[in-house]
DNA sequence: CGAGGGTTTGAAGTGCATCAAATAGTGTGG
DNA sequence: CCACACTATTTGATGCACTTCAAACCCTCG
């Protein structure tokens, strides 16, 4: 299979992209740049105009505003088959956050404007794009129930609880792991690296996990949920799932 | 002037409708139904299938959705000339929060129906759409950073710098009011009453406020925009101001 | 004038942040 | 394969911000 076949099928294979013209992935494809960059690389930075929007190839892609005074809130931590900046394109805006790799990492680079261009021409795509922001919207304002009702403790049990698979069967002795550093997962939860380090201890024995590494083994996955979920207006397995 | 145009000019008073088509504003307010409200009146429940959307035509709605254990997270406070539950046409979703009204209130309610059809079949509405949702997004990035970057001091400091015209131009004495009660402002901003009142204290001496019941007096602009802003990613004053 | 809700104050507790330092883990060059 | 360097993670000690519970105060409105 050809170069050009594999990014087209990369990029079909988002949300957003899925339904696009044969036309517009085209151009996306012949205009798109490759680019490798290496750890703590930035890739481009809140109030830019926006010129271009990534697909990620490889590593992980963590997306940020930052303060006067020095502090980060973390937009997203992104990884390979997810787009970022995408939403430039829907209301012509600056970029709404700075993107930075968090390892090596290959990204794939395209012009924006041949996005907003044809949503402004194709209104099948300006209708998907309205459910793909609509939903992402929707997530924000999950994250922000999360921010205000939810302990550390909580915060980290139902980013655990979203690291599983919708179809999650057994209930018992689930096995996964943390996909990033324990620091990067504190960061985009909004605690320390020493307050998660604590509250995930305080969740191993209050929710019966154990932790090797990055490596979790759910032992119960209904004391997971009811510990994580009593904060929270929806119940596992929850819609909201990024 | 008619009650019918009355109603057509309200709805197009809305960012959303400014540009609807003629036929869909009618269709609204042939099939809108006025509905005087009591305090503490709950509209719509968060997560029932939306049938109708709301325009305020008098009154203060709030948005929420409620935890297991009680506890509410402010989606948002809504005034006059404002719509709700608008945004489940965008992705035919269930309501995403709770209505009630805060005080006596008079809504009109409007079958979303409508709406829904009418971005499926209205490109350009379906585009405006977009651009609405997309800046509301936006608005939950930002609401996102203060949650975790801000005191509670500064959280109530970009409160009032926000109630203040886009254009003001004084920087000395500048007066306005708490536009409702600081308990549901101390919601609105995820904090206590008490963590309020006493968070509000600590402001009027740091950032030169005087405070009357609701009314506010700005001494010093800059003083104000500097402490609050400092923990901000954008400057006073900034673009995000709902 | 009295009732009730909004607001403030006080006292005490909790959770998280911060600073400092030890430990574990990883990749490197010798 | 080991020692070193560097980073990630944990632990300890302490402080601060916010919450909680209780009670007083204040303001409005019937």
């Amino acid at each position: 299979m050809s170069e050009q076949t594999d990014l087209s099928n990369a990029l079909r294979s988002t949300f957003l992209l899925a339904k696009a013209p044969d036309s517009l992935i085209e151009k996306l494809v012949t205009h798109s740049k490759s680019e490798k960059l290496s750890k703590g690389q930035i890739i481009i930075i809140h109030d830019d105009p926006a010129e271009h929007f990534f697909f990620i190839k490889k590593g992980w892609i963590k997306t940020y505003r930052e303060s006067e005074d020095g502090h980060q809130s973390i937009v997203d931590i992104l990884h390979p088959g997810q787009l970022f900046a995408e939403d430039s394109a829907f209301d012509d805006s600056p970029y709404a956050y700075t993107a930075e790799a968090t390892e090596d990492s290959e990204i794939l680079s395209m012009p924006i404007s041949l996005l907003s261009q044809n949503i402004q021409t194709s209104p099948d795509m300006a209708r998907h794009a309205l459910r793909y922001i609509s939903l992402k919207q929707k997530q924000k304002i999950h994250e922000i129930e999360h921010m205000t009702l939810q302990s550390a403790a909580q915060k980290i049990g139902c980013f655990i609880l979203r690291l599983l698979k919708p179809n999650q069967t057994e209930t018992i002795n689930i096995e996964t792991r943390f996909p990033y550093d324990k620091t990067l997962v504190a960061a985009k939860l909004g605690i320390q690296p020493e307050t998660f380090s604590r509250a995930l201890k305080k969740l191993k024995d209050t929710a019966n996990l154990s932790i090797k590494g990055s490596a979790i083994t759910i032992h119960d996955l209904n004391a997971l949920s009811q510990f994580t979920c009593s904060a929270c207006s929806a119940k596992y397995p929850c819609k909201d799932r990024q």
